[in-house]
Parts: structure tokens; sequence; C-alpha cells
DNA sequence: TCAGACGACATTTTT
DNA sequence: TGTCGTCTGA
């Protein structure tokens, strides 16, 4: 039918009905598949209100909507995420689960805050158990779903771990206030869909009957809940096509279940199975390479990718002496690229296991002049005064959400604290009140000064009125309107102050979403409606909002790097305890250590014409330098290794450069707030404070560098000589700017002076005689024997460094309190 | 009630 | 080294 299709992707493009599973490969032209079907079905005659279409994130959504638009140029089709069609199905039939339709979402954060408040309430101890560790675990159960009472009847039949025994109780009175507050989490949305499909039905078959054709993406990535929902849609009319690729499966420590994916067959026995196994993304390098790597999981589809494209370059591995040339290596090579007119800078792309990874990297990046984005980190909707203001506004739309109610009362400050929270919160709980009713109520609440009850109930008064308000107006008049009536702006007002400032934008900003939404909706020749925007608010995030028509380069996590694709990827720290990462591998779970590696297989098949892994030979980690050791997955890849360790010097010598580079790079960032175009690459006070703590390092890393000379050096006499030849070095670098006397010091070294000063002293007040000496032997009591490599000087912070005998393991302990046993010292190295 | 000091903590997180 | 929650004194 399409001359540009593969004769796997035509068969599952006019597949028809019943069940289609189609494995595809990263760049296989899955979301191309896909779309040509959904054409394929409506050409054939199949109503687009019946087919459905799940995706796991707004963007797939939206990128697919607007391909089978571009495609038959109009389309009633349901593309959504699983959450947004559950909510929307909510919002049809709220009553079936015990919900008004007002009802609104509680986010992550929401969701932390009822943990923290219930476990007070409980007299559970927040400071030794993080709410969020308990959050977790009803997560996961819920995910599993297993609901409270099922919670309960488990832990009473087994040994139950201490955090097991405060979820028992805070499990179930979180679930209940969820409901009382007429609120649901992200994992209600699903699990009370699962319900109605699996409690009723005529309502099951119904919806079976709406969505007769069903198409789930990612479906490796599915959790239990998902699969019940999918699996109530396909009863009565089995068309389900599920596409996916269990080489692909990040998301199992979430509950994703990739077992789905290979039980389809079994779940649907008359499935056909398409592969894609034909890349059309990368080049044969970097195929290859991916292969390499995935072929050392045990598999159960494995078929081989493939690709007709181009050789291209070979994979490289890059080695920088620190995450400093790491960073600075990557952004010049960037910035000397772009400036050369090979590439722009929307062309690149820098992957990290971990968000921390990216700092360094933002710094270098400003300070070649290149422009970024960083996906992830804050979201727009994270910000503290845009969730102020979305908790008003929940609260107005649903003047029983406890959760926003104990956000916003206070804020801006009405005098209104914990203690006085709390005797509403008795009163309330006492009369089956909302918050928001008892605070209306406030006369009659017992043990509240009259200072308490004014502000109470013109608050009362206050949402009352701004309700009335929301039935007619819109919703930037009344997000207008309430920043108005409570002053809100007099708390952001520092002219001056950047941050001050950055929270006013935001402000407007959200006032703009607002008339955006409220455009846009009555474009599509609908109503919009607070709970709309809320709902919108709420199932956004930020990582929808990377674009790659931005002219900047792309930072994010390997994990939100899955579905996109550049011609040049940089992916960093390829190093053991960060892929696989060690938190990943505590429990020593080979799952886990294969899961890391289909993480770096996401990474490394993003890639289309270039690819560059970057590892370090030390890196900064929460303030004390660690020696690295490389990745284990990267022998398993035919790598090009390139050393940058001593051609690249440390791109500031002195402290006295600090100054000049500083203000170039501020020149560079005026300029390029003025073109606008570009987005701007950071504030230029936080470059500037980024650019002193990181010129500080430098200098401690120098140092730490030459120790490490030291250390690695075979005889104890050449380490001796080195040692006394980078003392002089770094007298003749460090002493540059000290011997100019005359000039007036600059602020930097002020800085580092200080620094330094407090150190000192701070060391000397608490000067303990060094516990382990450079070469001693030690004790771990899990690790076993070892001698200690290296040992940092003696602020109380000092480490140290032990290389042990088993694995040639190497880890670094802070002296002061390590479970280290001395053995005395060996001969060679004092 | 609030601002600042102190100390515990530190993956990934589509929604 | 940073961040964030809790504690403490004004």
């Amino acid at each position: 039918m399409n001359p540009s299709l593969t004769p796997p992707q035509q068969a599952a493009v006019d597949h028809f009905e019943g069940p289609l599973l189609v494995l595809a490969g990263p760049g296989s032209g899955k979301t191309r598949v896909i779309t040509y079907r959904i054409a394929r079905l409506l050409q054939r005659g199949v109503l687009p209100e019946e087919i459905l279409a799940l995706t796991f994130t707004n963007k797939a959504a939206r990128e697919m909507s607007e391909r089978v638009y571009g495609l038959l140029g109009s389309a009633r089709v349901h593309v959504s995420t699983f959450h947004s069609f559950c909510a929307r199905l909510l919002r049809r039939f709220p009553d079936q689960v015990g919900l008004k339709d007002n009802f609104t979402i509680l986010d992550a954060a929401d969701q932390v805050q009822l943990v923290r408040q219930i476990m007070k309430e409980l007299e559970f101890d927040t400071t030794t158990l993080d709410p969020r560790r308990v959050l977790n675990r009803i997560s996961n159960a819920r995910n599993n779903l297993i609901t409270a009472e099922a919670f309960r009847q488990q832990y009473e039949e087994r040994v139950g771990d201490p955090i097991d025994t405060v979820v028992y109780e805070v499990f179930p009175e979180y679930e209940l206030q969820v409901l009382h507050q007429n609120s649901v989490d992200f994992d209600a949305l699903l699990l009370h869909v699962v319900d109605i499909l699996g409690g009723n039905e005529q309502m099951r078959e119904f919806l079976d009957r709406t969505y007769r054709f069903v198409l789930v993406d990612e479906y490796q990535d599915t959790n239990l809940a998902q699969y019940r929902i999918v699996r109530g849609l396909s009863q009565i009319f089995p068309n389900l096509c599920a596409t996916g690729d269990p080489d692909q499966s990040i998301y199992g420590w979430r509950g994703a279940r990739p077992e789905n994916l290979a039980q389809f067959e079994a779940d649907f026995p008359q499935t056909q199975v398409v592969s894609l196994d034909q890349n059309f993304r990368s080049t044969q390098a970097i195929v290859q390479c991916a292969g390499q790597l995935i072929s050392h999981n045990t598999r159960r589809h494995r078929s081989e990718l493939f690709t007709e494209n181009p050789p291209g370059d070979p994979v490289r591995l890059r080695v920088f002496a620190d995450s400093e040339d790491e960073a600075h290596g990557v952004a010049e090579e960037i910035a000397e690229h772009v400036s050369a007119g090979r590439a722009k800078f929307s062309d690149f792309a820098i992957f990290y296991r971990v968000n921390a990874l990216s700092r360094p990297v933002e710094t270098a990046l400003s300070f070649h002049g290149v422009p970024f984005q960083v996906a992830s980190g804050y979201s727009f909707y994270d910000r503290a005064e845009v969730r102020d203001l979305l908790g008003f506004l929940r609260l107005i739309e649903n003047p029983a959400d406890d959760v926003a109610f104990s956000r916003v009362i206070n804020r801006p400050a009405r005098g209104i604290g914990e203690k006085t929270l709390q005797t509403v919160a008795a009163f309330a709980r006492e009369h089956q009140l909302s918050l928001l009713a008892a605070a209306g109520q406030a006369e009659k609440i017992p043990g509240l000064g009259a200072r308490r009850r004014g502000p109470l109930k013109e608050f009362h008064e206050l949402i009352g009125n701004l309700a009335e308000a929301a039935l007619k107006g819109r919703i930037d008049r009344l997000i207008e309107r309430l920043i108005g009536e409570i002053n809100y702006m007099s708390l952001w007002v520092d002219e001056n102050d950047e941050v001050d400032e950055d929270r006013r934008g935001n402000v407007y900003e959200l006032i703009n979403a607002a008339r955006l939404y409220e455009d846009a909706v009555q474009a599509g020749g609908d109503t919009p409606s607070l709970q709309g925007f809320l709902e919108l608010a709420s199932l956004t995030s930020e990582v929808d909002s990377v674009d790659e028509s931005r002219g900047a380069v792309t930072l994010m996590t390997l994990h939100a790097a899955k579905g996109l694709e550049f011609p040049t990827v940089y992916i960093l720290g390829v190093e053991n305890g960060l892929i696989p990462h060690d938190r990943a591998m505590k429990h020593g779970d080979p799952a886990s250590y294969q899961e890391e590696r289909r993480l770096l297989f996401v990474g490394v098949t993003r890639a289309m014409q270039e690819l560059n892994l970057t590892q370090t030979r030390r890196r900064n980690f929460r303030g004390s330098w660690r020696s690295t050791i490389s990745s284990p997955y990267v022998p398993e890849m035919q790598l090009e290794v390139v050393c940058e360790d001593d051609e690249l010097a440390p791109p500031v010598q002195s402290i006295s450069q600090v100054d000049a580079r500083i203000e170039k790079a501020r020149l560079r960032y005026e300029a390029s707030k003025k073109r606008q175009d570009s987005p701007a690459i950071m504030s230029a006070a936080d470059l500037e404070r980024r650019m002193r703590s990181e010129a500080i390092r430098i200098e401690k890393g120098g140092d730490a560098a030459r120790r490490r000379q030291q250390a690695d050096s075979d005889s104890p006499t050449d380490a001796a000589e080195q040692a006394d030849e980078s003392q002089s070095q770094e007298t003749a670098e460090v002493s540059v700017p000290t011997e100019s006397a005359g000039t007036a010091l600059d602020e930097a070294r002020q800085a580092l002076q200080r620094l330094t000063q407090k150190k000192k002293s701070a060391a000397a007040a608490t000067a303990k005689p060094p516990r382990f000496a450079l070469g001693e032997s030690v004790r771990h009591p899990r690790y076993g024997r070892g001698v200690v490599t290296e040992v940092s000087d003696g602020s109380s912070r000092a480490t140290v460094t032990v290389q042990f005998e088993v694995d040639d393991r190497c880890e670094t302990f802070v002296a002061a309190h390590c479970p280290l046993q001395p053995l005395g010292r060996t001969g060679n190295a004092s």
C-alpha cells in the first residue's frame, strides 16, 4: 500500500481485527507504523471515536495525534495518556467510585505532605522516617493493586519491617483522607478505573464497545493497573494493538511489569506478532554497539537490530581527568562544531544517569556561550508560587480539598500557623467538615483566640466569593482577581532580587497559561472550565516542554531520553556506581543490573550520527573527590578509547583569570538575553556564583590531582619527588595573584581565602590526630582487608580511600566515622 | 509566628 | 557540597 514501508511495517499496518503485538526496536519507525495503522483502520470504515490510543507521556500523545492529523487532515481519534484518559472517565462517572465531578488531583508533593501530616497525627516521628519512604511503600502496594485492607492482612500474616509498621497505620488513613477530600492522586486515577472495570460488568461492556480498537504504546512499561485497564477494554473486542520493546524497559523500579509484554501472546491467543528490527535512525557503528551491549542481557525475544544506514564514525569513549574537564571538554567541542558551521546547537544532547551530574555541564556550557535547556529538574508547575496559586484554584473548585487548604491558608501570612491549623483540623474531623467549612465556622471552634477567628472567616469568605466569580468569568481574570485580593505579589516584591523577579514572571506566566488554555479550548468548540485547566496543570510535566526546535543543547537523564533522537549524543559518567547506579545494585539483584544495562542501551540508541561516552578518572561527589572505576558495561561494546586526560589543562589556571572570564560570560549572557531568540543561558548572578565555586573547586581539584599522581606512582621515591615538584608548581600557579599585591584583590580570591581560612580554623578547632596513614592495612567489616591509598587533609571531613583485596574494590570513607579497623602499617609507603 | 541556625540526607520519577 | 525539614530564640 505504501511503498516506503518495509514488509513487517506493512504487515502491522494492514492487520485489521484481533490482537496484534508489535515488537519495535529503537528507531524502527514505530510511531509511523501506529499512525499509518490508525489511518488504515479509518479507511476500512472504523469510526474515529471507536479508536483509543494510550501513551505514557503527553509528548507521545501529542506527537501521535499530530501525525494522525497530518495524515488525515482531521481526526476525532482519542489519543491520550493513561492518566488523562482515566481522569476523563472519572469526570463522566464519578459516583461509581464515590467521587464528585469536581474532584481535584493531588500531585507528588501534595501526597508527601499528606503522608507527613498523617504520620504526625498518628504520632510517628517524621525525622527518623522520611514520609517519602512511607509513600513509596503505599504507592508500590497500590501499583500492585494491593488495597490498604489487603496490605493490613498481609502484614498480619508475616513479619513486617519497621517501615511497614508505620505503613500499616498510615495507608488506610491516607486512602480515607484522599477520598474524603474529593481528590485523587496519580495512582488512584488508575485504580478507580480498574475498580469500575472490575466491579461493574455493564459499565465494562459499555466501554469495551465504545473503544473497539485500542492501541497501547510502550507496553513494556505498563504496571498492573494499566494492564488491567487495557485488558478490561479488550474482552468483547480484543482488537488490541500493543507496541513495545522489552529491551527498553527501564521503569521496573516503579512498578512497570515488562512481563506484561512477554505474556501478551498467552493473554490473547490469536495474537499476530510483528517484529520491527530495521533501524532507520543510527549509523551502523551505533547500531552495532547497541547490539553488542544488549546481547549481554538474557532476552526472550532476541531479534537482532540491523540497519542499512552508512557505517559512520566509531563510537568513542573519552576519558577525562575529572568532571570539570569532562564538562568543559564536551562544552568546548559543541561550541567548536557550531561555530565552524558543522552543526546547530539543537543537534546535541547530553545524557547522564543522575541529575546531579548536570551542574558542572551547565556551568561549562554557559561558560562557552552554548545555549541549553535542562529537561526535568523543577517543573514550572512545581514552583512554589505556581503551586500556591494552583492551590487556591483547587480550593475554589473543590472546597473539600484539605491539602490545598493547608497549603494556602497562610499564604501570604495571615497569622494562621501550625497550631491554629491543628485546632481547626480537630474541629473539622469532629464535625465531619472540610477544613474550609470549619474555617467558616471559626467562631464555634473552641480554643481559638479572637485574633485567629477573623482571618479564618475572611479566608472562607474570600474563597466563597472567588468560587462565585469562577462560575462566570474567565480563568485568567480569576487569577488576576485572586492575586489582587490577597495581595499576593507582596510576597515577592524585591525589585532587584532576581529570584523574586523570576517568581513574578512565573505568576504572569501562569495567567498566560490560563489564557492560552481558554483560547485553545474555545477554538476547539468546547467550554473551558477551571476544572479542565487544573487537570491540564496537574497532568503536565516539564519534560513535555522540551522543544527540539529551540536552538539549544538538551540536557536530560537517561530515563527522560527515551523516545527521543539527536544527531550527536554525549553520555556522561559511564562509570561504575553511576551506570549501573550503586543504589540499583544495593541488593545485588541481577534484574536491576540488566535494567541498568537497558538504560544505557536506551541512551546509546538515541544517537543518529555520533555517539560519545565519557568517563572521568575522578569525580567530585558530594564535596569530596573519589577515584572512579569504569562501568562494567564498557568492555561489552566496541569503542574507540580516547584519553583527553593530559591534553586538556584545567580550564582556569589561576584565580585571577576568573574575573576576566566571568566578565566575558556576563557579556555573552546579556547579549543572548537581548537577542531573545535563543533561550537565556543562565542568569548572570547564578553563573557568577557557580563559576566562583568552580574556581575554588578547581584549586582543590588540582591539589587532589597531584595527590593522586603521588598515590598512583609505583615507587615511593618517585612519589616523594613528584609531590615536591607539584608543590613548587602549585606555588607558582597560585602565587600569581598574590604577587600582584598592588592591585585590589578580586572578589573570588577573597572568597577563596575566606573559605580556606574558615576551613582551617574549623579544622584546627576539631583537629584530631589522623586515624589512618597512607599504605596502612585496614579491615572493613563487609569488604575485608584493604590498603589505604589516599588520605585527605585534616579537616573535619577528612576522607580515606581504601583499595580492598576483594574485586579490587575502591571505596572512600569519611575518616571521622567509618567502620575501618587499623591493622598496622605495611612497609612500602612511609 | 517567623527567620535563621543546625543536621540529616543524598537514583531514576512518563503521570 | 547542596537542599530541605525541623528546631529554637526573638
